[in-house]
DNA sequence: TGCTTACGTGAGAAGTTATAACGACCCGCG
DNA sequence: CGCGGGTCGTTATAACTTCTCACGTAAGCA
């Protein structure tokens, strides 16, 4: 879809295969999950014998890393488009609820359970950092409220992860907020603990979205 | 551990087989996480060869199944236990996280990324509702506020799965805000997702825990 | 037109879950 | 006390999985 400006037409080759091989991979952690991703049945559905995925991915976990990466990228062109579109904090929240929908498996793939002994790349901390920044630019956006949290007062002296933007401690308090508070919601959700109980995740969504607009996180 | 009163010695030994395989299920859990739990392996470890574990759980799922329903009982008895002490909507809340820290794979295993194609037996959700009974009534507990939420009038009219309860809309919305808002903290923290943030999950979960505890949820 | 390099295949090792058939042991009943 | 039935653990086997290696082919590059 991108990047594919390649000069030899090896390169151009390998990169489409490369994509059909991630495309086939998301089919089926939407339909089973990142654990029931088969090397060998995408080599199958591609017409294709086993060994020669690992002409494309060194292994299974580097496979997984890729989708990874898309997965954040993904999210955060969401998140961008929303915001450059002039989206507030709820826009984004709407767009990041219906990016999570979306998919579920994907959302869970990068912030569902850790798989153990599995370490995200490097460069997925900053596709997680640009995440961060928009929403911060979101949360800095709203009427700055004069209440300084207690918390607040302690994201003063620990705020080194958001060093270089100019966002008042409230603002950090309320990024955190927004995004602990609809992950719990929403992860609650997409494992379905809501189901069976007759409540509408929606609305359990959108009241934890109003506490975080109002002036006080 | 419990349930040894039965008659036959046959029965005892079995129970107690059953005992050391989830025993080991749970080390190899901690150590590599659920989807990396081998039927062989736990075998070998107790000095067994491999097919000798159908004769205990008729597959790798129902020894899940298994690991699941005493991940459940074991959280209801910690908060049942916090509660009984006296502890309050706080207590319970720092009993959680101790439960949670203690070993994150078991959190996961009951509250992460849901395994797609499984799905937990009934006597589970009757342990999860129990859990949720423990925390409504420290929530009933804490003085009424007389402001009604707007989600709280939506709650008075989908109290299903609180029905039998007699606790007002506003302990309701406490309950969810409080599952849904540490479980958000929780969870992002176990997966790794403040390391290098510089940040104390802590410190964050004890001002969420705070903002739960104020008057208006 | 040839050379080199990448690509795909097949075979095979070491793992996994799960089933089937077989032998041995123990418990309870007569 | 003895014997039978049921339970247990074993080995063998099938169908999977990831992943390595050696080989032939085919495609691009000069």
């Amino acid at each position: 879809m991108a990047e594919t400006g390649a000069k030899t037409p090896r390169e151009r080759y390998r990169a489409q295969v490369r994509a059909e091989i991630t495309e086939r991979a998301w089919e089926q952690i939407a339909a089973a999950g990142a654990s029931a991703l088969s090397l060998n049945a995408i080599a199958k559905q591609m017409g294709m014998s086993g060994p020669a995925l690992y002409r494309y991915f060194a292994s299974r976990d580097d496979l997984i890393t890729e989708l990874v990466r898309e997965a954040y990228r993904s999210l955060a062109e969401t998140l961008r488009a929303a915001s450059d579109s002039g989206a507030d904090l709820a826009g984004l929240a709407h767009a990041l609820r219906g990016w999570a929908l979306a998919d579920p498996q994907r959302y869970f793939l990068v912030y569902g359970t850790p798989i153990p002994g599995y370490h995200a790349p490097a460069d997925t901390t900053a596709l997680s950092s640009e995440i961060m920044t928009t929403v911060l630019e979101a949360c800095a956006a709203l009427a700055p409220d004069g209440a300084t949290t207690p918390f607040g007062t302690y994201l003063q002296d620990h705020r080194d992860w958001a060093a270089g933007h100019p966002a008042p401690p409230e603002a950090l308090h309320r990024l955190l907020t927004f995004w602990t508070r609809l992950h719990g919601v929403l992860s609650l959700e997409l494992a379905g603990h809501f189901t069976g109980m007759g409540l509408d995740p929606a609305r359990l969504f959108a009241a934890e979205l109003d506490g975080l607009l109002a002036p006080r996180p």
